[in-house]
DNA sequence: TCTAATTTCATACTTTGGGGTGAGTAGCAG
DNA sequence: CTGCTACTCACCCCAAAGTATGAAATTAGA
């Protein structure tokens, strides 16, 4: 296995340049060091890393914790959180994007790598574990015809075992619309019925 | 829930102490505090905890590790390591027994509590995590009316995505007959359509 | 800006599934 | 032998899902 290429998103570019130095001496690539939100979703976008690095204050209005929830949507990959504020709302808001790790400032070399190599191996166990979360990344890879934004969440749904009147309600549209969006999920993932369609997302 | 009880081991009082005392401040309750092996050992088998926290370093030839190990053989709970050693090797070896989190010395309060918070929720998250191999013994521990062979035979079918149809011809029996088995499967795992049965089955 | 894709909704029709009842057969345990 | 359970099948009705076509509003991208 090649390096594993991380991104770090911090704001402050003297511990941006410490956490690089240090990464760079072992087993860590670091695939680009950005500092603000807008950058980081660029860099995700483009050149998706392998992990990421969040500082949480990043003295805008979006803040780390925004960039993990585009990861968690978007992309599969472990995040650690930096942060010098280890109070109970920014923990609490930090859980529910489930980051691999936690690290806070003050650190040193010796915590960053150790929180980075638990994280990573947690994140590890947790994907051999853990029956995969529905990603639109990765289902549109094996399809010729992507699925849209709603056509994803519809099916997130009805993986979830909703009947279309109870999609309708949800989505709050008529029955009719998830009908209509129903059909081309299936003729898009090539099946004819929706326990078809879940058990072929099950096989991923 | 009550409160979360945690055993402490840490060799060194003055730490212990003021883990016990940071512990106490917030939603997790000490179940005990011991300063070697053996006194750990039989308090994990005494008082079973629901986490622990565990120094890696004792002080003696048994050491947190492998307290690690008889937690991960005998009882199911998760464990924490402190300490002050972060090099590749103690971390290669604590990795070996799946520590839910990993927190180096020196660490203040506000790093216990979010190393011990983000371990918790991410032990939760591999606990919640499932094989999706259909056990018919498994299924039948949690209904009140256990699932025939026959009936068992379909839901795995039925978890394939089959149609009535296809059931049929795939058990050589009517239509009528898998619909009333199905029928009689959907009572008994108390869902009214296929797709809530198989997205009950997915959750166990 | 103008197009292309997405999202929305409708109508109409067919097929499949869900719900309920009744009933015949086989096998096994008391 | 008798009851019990599992398995089989049939018939009914209605609800839900799937198929097809058309079309408006909205949005995103070139």
């Amino acid at each position: 296995m090649s390096e594993i290429r991380i991104l770090i998103v911090e704001d402050d570019p003297l511990i941006a340049a410490d956490i690089e130095q240090c990464l760079n001496s072992i087993d860590y690539a670091v695939s680009a060091v950005v500092y603000n939100y807008a950058d980081a979703i660029a860099e995700l976008k483009d050149r998706t890393p392998d992990a990421a690095l969040l500082d949480v204050n990043l003295g805008e209005e979006k803040d780390g914790v925004d960039i993990a929830s585009f990861i968690q949507e978007h992309i599969k990959i472990p995040f650690i959180f930096l942060t010098s504020y280890a109070d109970k709302q920014t923990i609490a808001r930090a859980k529910k994007v489930q980051p691999a790790g936690y690290i806070v400032k003050p650190f040193d070399e010796r915590d960053l790598l150790a929180g980075l190599d638990i994280a990573m191996y947690n994140y590890a166990m947790l994907q051999n574990a853990q029956q995969p979360k529905l990603s639109i990344i990765a289902i549109n890879k094996v399809l010729k015809n992507p699925l849209s934004q709603r056509e994803f969440e519809i099916l997130e749904a009805l993986y979830e075992g909703k009947t279309n009147q109870q999609l309708a309600e949800q989505f709050y549209v008529s029955v009719n619309t998830i009908k209509t969006h129903v059909y081309s999920l299936y003729t898009k993932l090539d099946v004819s019925s929706r326990t078809e369609a879940i058990a072929k997302i099950r096989r991923l």
